[in-house]
DNA sequence: GATATTCAATCAATCGTTTGACTAAAGCAA
DNA sequence: TTGCTTTAGTCAAACGATTGATTGAATATC
């Protein structure tokens, strides 16, 4: 009786896609095999060519899946967050792009989602198929979107504007690289995952560095090339 | 007449090893067939376990190469910027630190190694095998203790500080964001490629974030919970 | 009884690997 | 030098296993 948008979905589609999602959220596509699926989804071979039209089909139905499970926790939050800063003054606005974003961090760290989210998101970054599509317009995008529109508000900027949406891309990478490069940095740690002591450190740094982002003047390397607007 | 270390490759190996690098490095290690391998490199199909041991044995040796090839451009220059900095003030290790992560940044972006190598960095980040033990050891984990040698010595601590390292991993994120999130930042500045203007931009503003966080203070974050020993 | 779904069986294709014959160069005793 | 053996490397052909997909009958659901 589960229901996800306007595709209602039978019992066989829904334990197809959780497993599907946690299979191709893992391992890379050519790697997982229908039959390895169908057999965790307790279902027939089948299935997949009746209901998704065939593995291709479930792959992407999968990551749809995906932005979908992700609404409620993330893509939904987007657009609270926005009215929430049009609301308040602009010097706000810094504390709410830390909090996202920490927030985000939290859930890709943690979260059970976040495990397999980044697995189809990093490949499809790396080597984009039609399901880059839909995690570009259904995730990344109003992610994106939103935090270049925060930045721009506390830097009194158009959101528009290369420079904002590179900063949005520079505060994203340097906080999902504790996820990508999580085994690398755990193992300079000297530690085998993420401890609640080391969460609350690194939440307590990235803060500092998103703010010290936040205000650092671009005047100071603009003077040679550049002619300021403002 | 080709020589790489200590092992004298044929003319067969190397030219598997090239275009097993290219294949591995953008696509799927399932995805990649021994065939196609040999194929493009013009040899026989047996000999990849007649000089690797099979597949698995090539994808190691592939690895292997990558950080051999790589040892002139990135890792032999780490131990030269780590000796400079140990010659000049700590207050030049800023400069030190800029210089060479926006090297690093050019190299992954326009580079023809940084073409290959990521794909197959990032694949093993997300579920090491063997092959990331070669990594690690051969290229992340120097990088990572360079790095983290010049942090401490430009903010008079210690290199094993885990804040130390965790700011090394933080400057490392916002760099390779550009190129793992390249398909959503082109996209959303409208691009197909990075060209000398956008990289111009681009290395501009990260040296002035690099700078920033350098010289960000964790103390106001630091009095609620952590005894400053300096 | 009409529709929707599941099932076991089977399909051709492709996978990585192995085989044994073949070539060419090197080693070596005469 | 000559003749023979050894070794390294290449080659086409075939191996069994697994892949995604399809079939048509059986079953469930309304």
């Amino acid at each position: 009786m589960v229901k996800t948008e306007a595709s209602s979905q039978s019992a066989t589609q829904e334990r197809l896609l959780t497993v599907a999602l946690k299979a191709f959220g893992s391992r890379d596509y050519d790697d997982v095999s229908t039959r390895e699926i169908v057999q965790a989804a307790e279902a027939n071979i089948s299935a997949i060519s009746y209901h998704f039209g065939g593995k291709r089909g479930l792959y992407l139905a999968t990551v749809t899946y995906l932005t979908e499970q992700l609404k409620t926790g993330m893509t939904n939050r987007l657009e609270e967050i926005r009215q929430t800063a049009n609301d308040s003054p602009p010097e706000r606005s810094a504390g709410l792009i830390c909090d996202f974003l920490l927030h985000f961090l939290e859930h890709i760290l943690l979260g059970e989602m976040g495990q397999h989210a980044p697995g189809i998101i990093f490949r499809e970054q790396n080597r984009p198929t039609e399901a880059y599509d839909i995690l570009y317009e259904k995730l990344l995008a109003p992610m994106h979107f939103t935090l270049a529109s925060l930045i721009a508000r506390y830097r009194k900027r158009e959101p528009s504007d290369p420079e904002i949406i590179i900063m949005a891309h520079t505060m994203i990478g340097q906080t999902v690289i504790f996820r990508i490069g999580r085994t690398t940095l755990l193992r300079r740690l000297n530690q085998t995952a993420y401890n609640r002591a080391t969460m609350e450190a690194l939440k307590r740094q990235l803060r500092t560095y998103y703010l010290a982002l936040l205000d650092a003047s671009t005047d100071a390397t603009e003077m040679e090339t550049r002619d300021h607007a403002e």
